[in-house]
DNA sequence: AGTAACACTGTTATAATATAACAATTTTTA
DNA sequence: TAAAAATTGTTATATTATAACAGTGTTACT
């Protein structure tokens, strides 16, 4: 049941995030994928669910955008922190402990029961300034 | 150029978001204040819009719904920090400034400027434990 | 090797979320 | 009171995402 390797359409839109600066949305992934063999939404966010799954990509709640993460075996399928430059889009991806046990404990405090988070901080990145 | 008073819509709008225990989707919104008079997508959003730029309603976005604010003069218009329960679906906002500095400081220390950041933690609340 | 289970594919259609554009009216400001 | 700004109602459309279905390829196990 465990799977190593991506299947066609899951490398095909791998590839294209990997190679893109900023985070993609769904159907600039679909433009940009259709010389490659995809026709339609459906394959697209198909092979997005999967890799969002296994942890090579990561979503970007606010902006309906996807990036690739390059953080080498990274666990944080569902917890993600990232900062994003308003000028110019990119996003780097908080590595760390990925702020997981800072939110565990702020979450105890009030009595909540922590298991993943979303932290995206906007603002200037140091190449814009 | 301050305008103290909600017109009619987003009186409409907010006095449901406010009654909810969850947040709301924008359709669902539409749906609950049609017989006030709402009839098209636009007039929710103009009114989510306008609610969200006075800090009364805060977008969860990573579940595309909206939720009250409940805190007294919150002036978090963008920089929101929310605790969210997968089994019930409440949300409860932390109090503001807490975590701006925490997360200016942080930004710092990569070589970023902060301005503004978005959270959202998921687990399981008090009530429902 | 055979086969059952499962995952992935391609395809068409549609659902859900959000904005554009325009003409009219009301409210605020100066 | 006139100009500026904000809000309204309306229709249409753009954007983001999923459903449903039949077929094909892969995996895992005897």
């Amino acid at each position: 049941m465990k799977k190593e390797k991506l299947t066609k359409n899951q490398q095909t839109v791998l590839s294209l995030l990997e190679q893109s600066k900023e985070p993609l949305k769904a159907y600039t992934i679909l433009s940009g994928t259709q010389k490659k063999g995809i026709k339609a939404p459906t394959q697209v966010y198909r092979a997005l669910d999967k890799l969002i799954e296994i942890g090579k990509v990561h979503k970007i709640e606010s902006k309906n955008s996807y990036v690739a993460c390059n953080i080498s075996n990274c666990n944080a399928m569902t917890s993600t922190s990232f900062l994003i430059c308003e000028k110019c889009e990119k996003v780097t991806e908080l590595e760390k402990d990925n702020l997981k046990s800072f939110f565990g404990t702020l979450s105890k405090s009030v009595n909540f029961e922590y298991s993943d988070h979303n932290l995206e901080i906007f603002g200037c990145c140091n190449a814009c300034r």
